[in-house]
DNA sequence: TGAAAATAGTTATAAAAAGATAAAATGTTT
DNA sequence: AAACATTTTATCTTTTTATAACTATTTTCA
């Protein structure tokens, strides 16, 4: 994959992880870690981290190491998880459901501000604290309420219905769980995809070649 | 990461992605396809798809291409789908429902043998088919009947408590939603994780620096 | 039937990512 | 205050991955 503003997707992607463990380590009391102490935790290399780190910055201290407490804050902040993008649910099926309820989105950056589903029986009810609305109101809620992403959690010939009517209204990202290719219809939208059954089959591949 | 019997791991990610595409293209009726032409629907390079098909066999025909429904069998026999690996789901929450009515387990190789929760609610009600039981009879059910893979979708501390014993059963195969590192405490085990809100933590950073 | 076009397979090159090393800076100890 | 151990930063090397170029084979069509 490309790079997002200079800095790779392989980097980028290591982040949440690194944010995660950081996390745990400031709620344990942990003040500080040298490189090569996160490194045998999280199970990777010492000089990963750091390269990975010096990316965004120097947040480390010469013969002292990191400040647990800062560089999670410095993660916090380079993700942007102090933000809080208004987004859009769309799908409130098995699926939609587990992201709504699953997901703690305040402390990923997001706020879930409606939720659209066309099923009339879950229409008027209500879902992680939000009155399901009908699907067909999203366009019209989007025009009204500035919404920063819709999450997609509908099979993939309803996105193709929708996504069209989406863009056009100027929305640019996109939380995609369908098969769906988003971005190569629209290359100028920012699309993170969640393909649980590709893992699925890749767990396959994988306990199929054990066996061998 | 590492590889997997030779082929690295960046090639076996993409497979259920070919798989996909090409599923769609037999069942839309094409017969042949060129490698330029599957890397443009797919919005990949041809070097790519070749390279990648050619780790697994020369399927192709020179001047003819790839029959449509020959390489979708390749693949669908490289991954394994035609397998039926025994698999349990542990934890019927938001997340294991959608996991248990979303997926489709015989296609990708799988069948949901059982499921297994601890809310009394929930106990000996049905979900895809399938009652589920107390979640402290899972140790003896796997014991009882062969056991492929577990499917983990309970919080990270439960897995915590869960892996060791399930690792002294012989688990080996796991397709983990939580955050819980059980291939650093177990190196010889296979797992997939699905991390969701990694996901969206990614997409919180694209969306913050398009901003900028 | 034979030349031109198409196309996979293969080899070579380039780019990206990961890992290792050396140099500079800081903290710690005596 | 000096010597030493620690640890980052910056650079260099290796490995991996992706792309491009080339070659050989097959198909197509005049």
């Amino acid at each position: 994959m490309a790079k997002s503003n200079g800095i790779s997707m392989s980097v980028i992607r290591r982040l949440p992880r690194y944010y995660r463990f950081l996390t745990e380590l400031h709620s344990d009391g942990v003040l500080k870690i040298s490189s090569t102490n996160l490194a045998s935790i999280m199970n990777v290399t010492a000089s990963q981290v750091r390269q990975d780190l010096n990316c965004f910055g120097g947040f480390g201290h010469q013969g002292y190491g990191y400040c647990v407490e800062d560089l999670k804050n410095e993660i916090e902040n380079i993700l942007g998880l102090n933000n809080s993008y208004q987004a859009v649910l769309l799908g409130a099926g098995n699926l939609g459901k587990a992201v709504a309820r699953h997901i703690n989105f305040s402390e990923r950056g997001f706020q879930l501000t409606a939720i659209f589903d066309r099923d009339p029986e879950k229409i008027g009810t209500e879902l992680g604290g939000i009155i399901i609305k009908n699907d067909n109101e999203i366009y019209e809620y989007c025009r009204q309420n500035k919404t920063d992403a819709v999450f997609l959690c509908i099979p993939k010939n309803s996105v193709e219905n929708v996504i069209d009517k989406l863009y056009e209204l100027g929305i640019r990202n996109f939380w995609n769980f369908s098969h769906y290719d988003i971005a190569k219809v629209y290359p100028d939208t920012v699309v993170e995809n969640v393909h649980m059954s590709d893992s699925l089959m890749t767990l396959c591949y994988r306990i199929n070649e054990r066996q061998k």
